[in-house]
RNA sequence: GCCCAGAUGGUGGAAUUGGUAGACACGAGGGACUUAAAAUCCCUUGGCCUAACAGCCGUACGGGUUCGAGUCCCGUUCCGGGCACCA
């Protein structure tokens, strides 16, 4: 009796070995070089896993383990993201409290994913809703508070150093400017100034620099959830979780000055290998802009403003300015007589919502009244307020220059307004000429006896150097970078998260001591806001700092003397994940986030792996509070993950019937035209290659329990769609199911097969039986018909050789480049090739053994102690690729074409060209075209191709 | 509108990066074994034409470069992703 490929057996007995043998364990050995593998860590959700979710786990498994077998050290661990939104609103619907059903759906998580054999070291698992975690997520809030940046070191620097500056310099630098610090606004002040303020000013002005800082800034205020939302979290005007509309509100809240480091961290693209779509993406988000800041004089007054451009060439065709509505500036120019116009004005755009401006893009606007002298051609020109320029970006105020702006010459010729073109062969009667090139005309022409500027005959590009030169040289304005990316809005009206370590003595906001952290997320009867609307917190009794004692007590104790009210907003979801790369480093250090020699040995994720829809949200905020621990000495690189991938979504493959309308008869896909149908979804795992089980789909629903059919020849055939794996439409498919049926090994090599990592493609179950048919292939080259091993001593042929090094050279380079899919179709071949050779020989068969033990750590661990190892297979040595197996330089299958002949041989890639030549012409299969030709020229292509063109 | 990625059989997808297009797998059809089914094994499977051999066409579409193009270049269409009154 052969021996039975019983996968439930053996997949049981290693997952118990390796919890036994704690066999994925990792310490820092300074003796082997590090490997840092990292997975998105995921949100534990109620609904489990689907088979969608494991896909960049086993990717990145097959990498840990590929990387331990070459002898690195590799890391390779998991947690959970489990502070966030779902969990709370899950709560506030069953009064469950989230911390109880966030650990359920982590139980059934990690239920789940023990199934699928995963070389993690859970020893290492964190919890973001922990406080041993979220005490390192407050530290490090409390240093970004303690922070400032300087933009001339670009950098972070301790608070303390500002202030000293202050108090002996004010904001004046060394070289007589303003200090360059990020800061919120541009403020100007003396050290005289800064002493004489009291306690509650100076915090006031510190926020204004502080990388961690209250701020009363535009919010996306989602009155749905009841919370503020970050940028990345609002999509086409509503929120990403739930679709629910958002508005804009001005909210003081707790930000992070991401925008300080706009520069570095698009700096830091050029170091780190990913995807170029992803840097893309990024980029777009940072938004730089070099261009030129531009002062303009309110005419009749001493009152300036400044304008941002990128197109400094322009200045000579301007024809008038614009303010944004919420600029400050809009007061000081409106003219009495304009007054009531303007507030019209003012009151109409304040009445659309974000989402209404962005479906309706009409134009529209008011005149303000005043003029502006345009400082180069001492033209006066008319101010106009419009919507169509943004308060937030650049000054929230333009010069306006219809012929070379699509949106200035959309307000032109709505007002009226003139259109001056400075662009040699530019028609700007339909439309703006927007294009950054052309040769500038209706500009000066002839220096004038000051040495003013010359723009006429310079291409655009030179025009706007030159006028960046000549606005610096006779102090018009300044050369300046623009960034579109904002601060990041920290703070949230929610219960289920990180609370801030923050009381307000007097207003004035103070640090919980380091030493006191964590600050203790309190518990509630009740997750809705207060009475008063206030948030969550606000229903915490024990929710005061008692100054004195240093620590919570009950609110009823707030005295303002020594016991002070606590923060009552709480942390957003990126809080937590920002930074917990460097926790599994050392996850259970209660000193430190991490210690300086764990930091050293690890250094960063060398393989990062998740999905792209993080791109503007997670990368952009660890990158920002890694490069933040980075300045702080806390990290030993700047970027946190070195090389990312991302893998696609698994979609679902959704199965239809079609019910003739108004009946209960149901009808098979190639006969629906014939009737009146409606589609509808059918449960997947009702039907099996299209094929609907029919008793199965009877027992479904009950009133579907007399359904009738009309079938083609004899079968019911479904519809199909592929669509986003969901509940509701009936596609989703358990992974658990699959490990029952098919064992895990075969789900994993399932997955992969699949098609490409970074692909989004659909999930079909029906594919699975081939992969499970040769794992079982596989596992019947190990074993006589007696079920006894039959692995010898034999030396292997040079044909099982040429088998086996084909396949590691493959295997290898395709492991390297993500390209799993890839290898299975090679492991397919080799196995049969070596079935059909009828190889013998163990030391070709350990090395199958190895080769596939990333993909299929089950069945290889078993067939490893088969061949009579005691060690695991994780640890056997990954074979080694050696081209002379390969290589035969024989000719093969000529072909003659157009008076050539073309020959494909396999040589060594190094092979001079004339001995490649010597072969060709040589080779027996050559004779019969080369005899009596000429041969007048070779083309070789190195490896193995060469033409011979003949004479004639 | 701008930027990025893509389009290959009934299906998922290969193609050593310019060298026999469709590997491998699924599905489908035929056959073997079996009382039967399941499982397993073997054959066929891009299209057209043909009894067969052969032949022609074929990688979204139209051109081009090349001895040779799925691959490179130009243009078009379609699908996906990102950014977007960002001056």
């Amino acid at each position: 009796m052969a021996k039975e490929y019983n996968f439930r057996e053996i997949e049981k007995k290693w997952h118990e070995r390796w919890v036994a043998q704690k066999t994925y364990k990792v310490g820092e050995d300074p003796n082997r070089p590090k490997f840092y593998v990292l997975n998105m860590f995921p949100y534990p959700s109620g609904a489990g896993l689907h088979v969608g979710h494991p896909l960049g786990y086993i990717a990145s498994d097959i990498y840990a383990r590929y990387k331990r077998q070459q002898g690195f050290n590799v890391l390779n661990p998991m947690g959970y993201d489990s502070y966030g939104l779902p969990a709370e609103q899950y709560a506030i619907q069953t009064g469950q409290h989230p911390e109880k059903t966030t650990f359920q759906n982590i139980d059934r998580y990690r239920e789940q994913l023990d199934k699928i054999g995963f070389s993690f070291d859970w020893d290492r698992e964190v919890r973001t809703c922990t406080p041993d975690y979220y005490h390192w997520t407050q530290w490090a809030f409390q240093k970004m508070y303690n922070s400032f940046f300087c933009l001339k070191h670009q950098k972070a620097m301790p608070i303390e150093k500002l202030i000293a500056r202050f108090e002996t310099k004010g904001t004046q630098s060394d070289d007589g400017g303003i200090i360059k610090v990020a800061c919120s606004e541009e403020m100007q002040f003396t050290a005289d100034e800064w002493n004489s303020w009291d306690e509650q000013r100076k915090s006031e002005v510190l926020m204004n620099y502080r990388l961690a800082f209250l701020g009363e800034t535009m919010v996306n205020w989602c009155p749905e959830l009841g919370t503020v939302l970050a940028n990345d979290e609002v999509v086409d005007g509503v929120s990403v979780r739930g679709g629910y509309p958002v508005v804009q509100k001005k909210m003081r809240q707790w930000c992070l000055r991401v925008s300080a480091y706009s520069q570095r961290l698009l700096d830091g693209l050029e170091t780190i290998q990913w995807s170029e779509s992803i840097k893309e993406t990024q980029k777009n988000w940072i938004g730089r802009s070099e261009g030129t800041e531009v002062r303009f004089r309110i005419t009749g007054t001493d009152e300036e403003f400044t304008i941002f451009t990128t197109r400094a060439d322009t200045m000579f065709g301007v024809t008038f300015m614009v303010l944004a509505p919420e600029s400050e500036l809009v007061q000081k120019v409106t003219t009495p007589e304009q007054r009531k116009a303007v507030e019209a004005y003012l009151e109409q755009v304040k009445a659309r919502t974000e989402r209404e401006r962005m479906i309706d893009k009409k134009v529209t606007g008011v005149f303000s009244g005043s003029y502006a002298v345009n400082p180069f051609t001492g033209e006066d020109v008319p101010i106009w307020i419009s919507d169509y320029v943004l308060a937030g970006y650049g000054t929230g105020a333009i010069m306006a220059v219809p012929a070379h702006d699509s949106r200035d010459y959309a307000f032109a010729k709505h007002v009226g307004l003139p259109i001056v073109p400075l662009i040699e062969g530019a028609d700007v009667s339909e439309e703006s000429y927007d294009a950054k090139e052309g040769i500038v005309i209706n500009s000066p022409s002839h220096p004038n006896p000051e040495g003013g500027l010359v723009l006429n005959g310079l291409t655009v590009k030179e025009a706007i150097a030159a006028t960046k030169k000549f606005v610096e040289a006779n102090g018009l304005g300044r050369v300046k970078v623009n960034y579109r990316l904002r601060d990041a809005i920290f703070s949230r009206q929610r219960y289920w998260g990180e609370p801030f370590p923050v009381y307000y003595k007097h207003g004035i906001p103070q640090m919980i001591p380091e030493e006191c952290l964590p600050l203790e997320l309190p518990q509630v009867e009740n997750f809705l806001p207060t009475a008063t609307g206030e948030p969550p917190l606000g229903n915490a009794q024990i929710w005061a700092w008692d100054e004195v004692n240093r620590k919570v007590v009950d609110k009823a104790l707030i005295d303002e003397k020594t016991v002070f009210p606590i923060e009552l907003y709480t942390m957003p979801g990126f809080a937590g994940s920002s930074a917990y790369y460097l926790r599994y480093m050392d996850p259970h250090n209660n000193q430190a986030l991490v210690s300086p020699e764990a930091d050293q040995y690890w250094q960063n994720v060398d393989l990062y792996v998740g999905g792209s829809e993080h791109a503007t949200g997670h990368l952009i905020y660890s990158r920002f509070w890694n490069k933040f621990l980075f300045d702080i000495g806390v990290s030993c690189k700047e970027e946190p993950f070195q090389k990312l991938i991302n893998q696609g979504m698994i979609q679902g493959r959704s199965n239809f019937v079609y019910r003739i309308k108004d009946t209960n008869t149901f009808v098979s896909l190639g006969l629906k035209d014939q009737y009146d149908t409606t589609p509808i979804h059918v449960d997947v795992n009702i039907v099996k290659n299209d094929v609907l089980d029919i008793e199965a789909f009877k027992a479904w629903r009950p009133e579907y329990a007399t359904a009738e059919f009309v079938l083609e020849e004899g079968r019911y055939i479904c519809g199909w769609a592929v669509e986003k794996m969901s509940k509701s439409m009936y596609n989703v498919v358990n992974p658990d199911l699959i490990v029952e049926n098919y064992g895990a090994d075969t789900l994993r090599l399932y997955e992969m097969f699949l098609g490409p990592v970074e692909q989004s493609k659909p999930w079909d179950t029906n594919g699975i039986d081939g992969s499970h048919r040769f794992l079982r292939k596989f596992w019947t080259l190990f074993w006589d018909k007696e079920g006894n091993l039959q692995a010898d001593d034999s030396e292997p042929t040079a044909e099982n050789l040429k088998s086996l090094h084909k396949l590691i050279k493959k295997v290898s380079s395709d492991i390297e480049e993500f390209s799993y899919n890839t290898s299975i179709p090679a492991f397919m071949v080799a196995t049969t090739e070596l079935s059909q050779q009828h190889c013998r020989s163990r030391k070709v068969l350990e090395q199958l053994v190895a080769l596939i033990a990333p993909f299929c750590p089950h069945i290889a661990e078993e067939l490893w102690e088969a061949l009579g190892h005691t060690t695991t297979v994780c640890d056997a040595p990954w074979p080694k690729f050696d081209e002379k197996y390969l290589v035969e330089s024989t000719v093969k299958m000529p072909v003659q074409f157009n008076g050539k002949v073309r020959f494909t041989l396999e040589f060594p890639a190094d092979t001079p060209k004339e001995e490649v030549e010597r072969l060709a012409l040589s080779a027996p299969e050559a004779a019969k075209y080369l005899e009596g030709q000429q041969v007048v020229k070779t083309i070789v292509v190195p490896g193995r191709i060469i033409n011979i063109v003949l004479k004639g």
